[in-house]
Formats: C-alpha cells, sequence, structure tokens
DNA sequence: AAGAAAAATGTAATTTTTTGACATTTTTAA
DNA sequence: TTAAAAATGTCAAAAAATTACATTTTTCTT
C-alpha cells in the first residue's frame, strides 16, 4: 500500500485545498518528508490543520505518521529486481544479477507459501515412521540435502536418486510412512508414478511441486512454490534455492514442535562432528 | 545505506547509554518509528537527549530525521538478519523468518563474493579437462548439485560422496584438472587433505568456503563467502544457499564464456527430457 | 591510589512542531 | 435567496524535540 498511489487514487476525492496539498507533495516529494507542517502549508499556500487534516485523510495518525508512510514509500523501489544476464555481462554483473534474481525469486517463493500446509506437513513430518524425500535431476540434490537434515532428527529417513529403488522403496510403503516428492515442473513421469504407488501403499505423500501438475494431483499434500525461472539459461536454478529453503522451512517446524529438549540433542550431533575437523583458535 | 545495519556496525563505537538505545531499536524497529523520543528513552532507561545524541551520532539531524532514515530501511524489503527464529513461533512466523534471513545472507553474500577470483576460476572450468566437484554433509548436496549444472556442459565431471572414492579420484588427476571443494567451515580434515593431494598431482584446486580456514590455505583459488548462519538451529541453511547460487554463478559465467553456440546446445540437452516428462497443454 | 581532566549522562528550561477548539468563509441545495 | 453543510483558517493548547548547563562517571596522569 504505497501512499503516493494512494495520494494520486483518492486525489478526486480531496477538497480544493487538500489537492493543493496533494499537489505540492507529488511535485517533490522528498522535500515533503524533510519539510515541517508549517514549511508544508506555506508551499502549498493552505493552513496547518489543512495539511493534518490531509493526512487524516490518507488514514495516517498525522503530519509524523504521515512522513513515516511517504518516507517508506519513496524507499520502497522494489527491493531486488529480477534482471537477467546478458551476453555481455563482465563477472560483476552476472554474479549480482543471478545473487539479486535468486533473492527476488525467493521474495515471490515465500508469498506463495500456504502456511497452513505447511503446519499440516509438519504435523505429519513429526510422527511419521518413516520419512522418504525423492527427486529427479536437479531436484535430487534438493532431496539429498533434506535427507542431511533430517536424519539428524533420529528418524528413519529414505533418499534414493536411482527410479528403481525409490519405486521400490514406495512399494514398501505402509500407513505412517511420508513420502516427499520434490519436481518444480511436477511433470516428470517417474515421479507421478512414485507418488500413485506410494498412495496404493496408505503412505502420505507431500509434493513440492508447482500448483496445478501432474504430480500436484497425485500428492496428499502439495507446498506448492510459485517460482519466476530464468529459463534463459536452461538450467533449474531458483527453483531449487526456493526448494530448500521449503526445507528449512519444514525441519525449522519440526524443531520447534519438538521443542527444547530436541534441540539439545541437534547440539549434540552438531558436536559429534568435532573430531573430524580442524580446531578453531579463538573460540 | 541502511541505517539498521550502520547501528550494528557502529555499535562498539556507541557509549553504554547509546548502546541501550541501539538495543531497543534493533530488538523492535518497528515500534520505535511509531514512538516518541520521550516513549524511546523511556524503553531504553535512559535521558531523551542521550536518544537525540545517538540520532546525531548515526548522521542525522535529529530524532526526527532518524525515525525517517529507520522508516526506509524497513520498507526497504532489506530483511535484516537479526531474525532469529523463536520457540513460540507459529508457521507464518518461522516461514516467514526463514525466507527472510536466506535472503539477508544471500545479500551479505553477494557482498564478499571477489569477483575477480570469479572470473579466473570461471577460465580455469572452460579450461579444464575434468571438473571434480567434493563436499562432505551439507556440502555434498551442493557438490552434487553442481553435478547436476555442469554435466549439461559436456565436460567431464566428477563427483563423489565417499571420501575414500574422492581421495583415490584426486590421486588420478593431472594438468588441466579442476577440483571444487566445498566446505562452509573450511575445517573439515579430509577435505583439506583432499586438497593437499590434488595439488600434488598437479590439479588446479577451488575451494568454496570460509576466507582464512585451513581448507583455505591449501586451494589454489579461494572462492571465499561471507555468510550469517543461524547457530541456534544448529543446522547450515543459508551457507548451502549462498554456496549453491555461487554454483550457479560459476556454470552461468561458463555457458556466457562459451558464447551463444554453446547456448543452444543446452537447450537440447533440456529438451531431451522432454519424452520423460508429460505435456504441458497450454505451450 | 588520588585527583584532575575529559567524557558521558541527566535535569530543566526553551523552542519548535503538531494538534484541537472554535470562528469564519465557502459551497451546496432547497 | 437563504439555510445548512462542508471546508478552511485563526489562535491557543499540548506534545515533542532540542539546547544549555549541571552532575556524574570514566579515564588518564602522577
Amino acid at each position: 500500500m504505497n501512499i503516493l498511489e494512494k495520494i494520486t487514487q483518492n486525489k478526486a476525492s480531496f477538497s480544493k485545498s487538500e489537492r493543493k496539498v496533494a499537489d505540492v507533495i507529488l511535485a517533490n516529494p522528498q522535500t515533503a518528508i524533510h519539510s515541517s507542517i508549517a514549511t508544508l502549508a506555506k508551499m502549498s499556500d493552505v493552513s496547518e490543520p489543512t495539511v493534518n487534516r490531509f493526512c487524516r485523510r490518507l488514514d495516517t495518525k498525522g503530519f509524523p505518521d504521515f512522513k513515516l508512510h511517504l518516507a517508506q514509500s519513496l524507499a520502497n523501489g522494489t527491493p531486488y529486481v529480477n534482471r537477467h544476464v546478458d551476453e555481455n555481462d563482465g563477472p560483476a554483473d552476472y554474479t549480482n544479477k543471478i545473487f539479486e534474481s535468486t533473492m527476488a525469486s525467493l521474495e515471490v517463493a515465500r508469498q506463495s507459501v500456504d502456511v497452513q500446509v505447511v503446519n499440516r506437513v509438519v504435523d505429519l513430518l513429526t510422527q511419521a515412521q518413516k520419512i522418504s524425500f525423492f527427486g529427479l535431476g536437479a531436484s535430487a540434490s534438493v532431496a539429498h540435502d533434506a535427507l542431511n537434515k533430517f536424519f539428524r532428527f533420529n528418524v528413519p529417513v529414505v533418499y534414493f536418486e536411482d527410479i528403481l529403488m525409490q519405486r521400490m522403496s514406495c512399494m514398501n510403503c505402509s500407513t505412517g510412512d511420508v513420502v516427499v516428492l520434490i519436481s518444480h515442473t511436477g511433470r516428470t513421469k517417474s515421479l507421478v508414478e512414485i507418488a500413485q504407488i506410494a498412495r496404493m501403499n496408505d503412505a502420505t505423500v507431500v509434493g513440492i511441486t508447482s500448483a496445478d501438475s501432474p504430480l500436484s494431483h497425485e500428492c496428499t499434500y502439495v507446498l506448492s512454490l510459485e517460482v519466476p525461472e530464468d529459463t534463459d539459461m536452461y538450467m533449474p536454478m531458483a527453483s531449487r534455492i526456493a526448494q530448500l529453503t521449503l526445507i528449512d522451512v519444514l525441519a525449522t517446524g519440526f524443531t520447534l514442535r519438538r521443542g527444547n529438549k530436541f534441540r539439545e540433542n541437534l547440539k549434540r550431533v552438531k558436536d559429534t562432528l568435532r573430531g573430524s575437523r580442524y580446531e578453531k583458535r579463538n573460540e
């Protein structure tokens, strides 16, 4: 809710004097946020309370509050712009562009996540007998990462890259098992088949995939992610970052649900690694 | 220039009372912009002029001006790092916090990337006889992902999770081979050893790791990433997202270096997948 | 370790800014 | 044309921010 747009929109409903104020502000918003109500009144050739009334008409608490909103609108230059890599970009250019567009994609993805479903899936995972993570291609490494996170929770976790192993694993599923299938497009045939097999064997199937895809229709729960992918590159990039972040969200939900004592346990798991590492001097 | 970061940065140079003010503001910036100087002074248990002096120390004209800056920083969507997941967070809270802190970490990581080194590493990769990606634990899935990207380029790519395979593979290295080692801490013993083995066999070793870590000292080139990690969770999260993004940067640099014809080739690789997928109706 | 100098912080008064109450003017509509 | 309603302005009260100066705390020297 950008206040500058709001001024433009509501301009018709303003009174004559209020419109004078609006014009002055729209003409030079940067000056407006650094002016006092007296200065602004003089610039608009209007009395001070009129400026105040103008502010209230825009649903702000008063002039200072209005300035705050205005300042935010001015700052709000859509933080992360989705910029595409260009053929002539130097290393600095494409490095920044990729980081920035990844951040932009994450923002879009964030807004597309249904937290209700997240909550239900976390519930499922905490109660699962066995958790399987399957993906193919770029999503295989996401599943791989999920394995790395969830196996720390001391729950039976399964991960395979091989589609035959995936199928066989799903054939052996039973009630209480959760199968998480990861696919950006949701159109990979063998994954859709795996979803069917898992469900036939009473497992709960969670899809991290696009809404309304063939895979999504075969899942018990769908965590859909809307991610703008730069198709010029012919490689999945932002999509799998969003998937990984969602895995982080699930893992975090899991640990929160399990409570404090469980967190201490995680620390112990992490501390086990110490022997395999060089000590840090300043700690 | 984000004022929240500025506060965090300059915190050391503040006086005791000023730090109290800083803490209150950092803890709840959203409240701060809606408070008067008196309220904020009371919240910080400090006198009003102290708050005012605090504002001036940050190069603002005074308290109102400071609030303006703060409002802009908050509006910027610049999600700021300090948003750690809290025990009592609901699904909406932790979902947003994780996405936001991931984005914030990417921003920090972006600024820490040395594009000169990126450029040199891209050079190396395009000329490599064979490229190996090795990582362990959470970084294994990053290496896995790198495999998925680079094998499309029709270059011999190697990836192993097993440390013995990694070692053996490095024993067989020769001039022209590039070994990319991924480790957030850079303290994993076996990876450091692998770096030594690879270098003894004339391979070029590229480390995606922390600056000044044991691993970084054994590498020919170090792509250091500075990533603020939420250690409360006892799991690597933001670090591997940053690593993956860096892999994307390298892959993108690679394709750009190879030129247009090569890009068409990538498209063909992607199109090969069509048979394994359900067709999309509207395309 | 004592004491002077410097820095930090607080108190209280002053100034600036904002807001509210009410009077006046302008607009609207019968 | 005129009464009612809406809009606007004047001025005073209230709130907020800032300044000047006093007091306390810290730091450094001897």
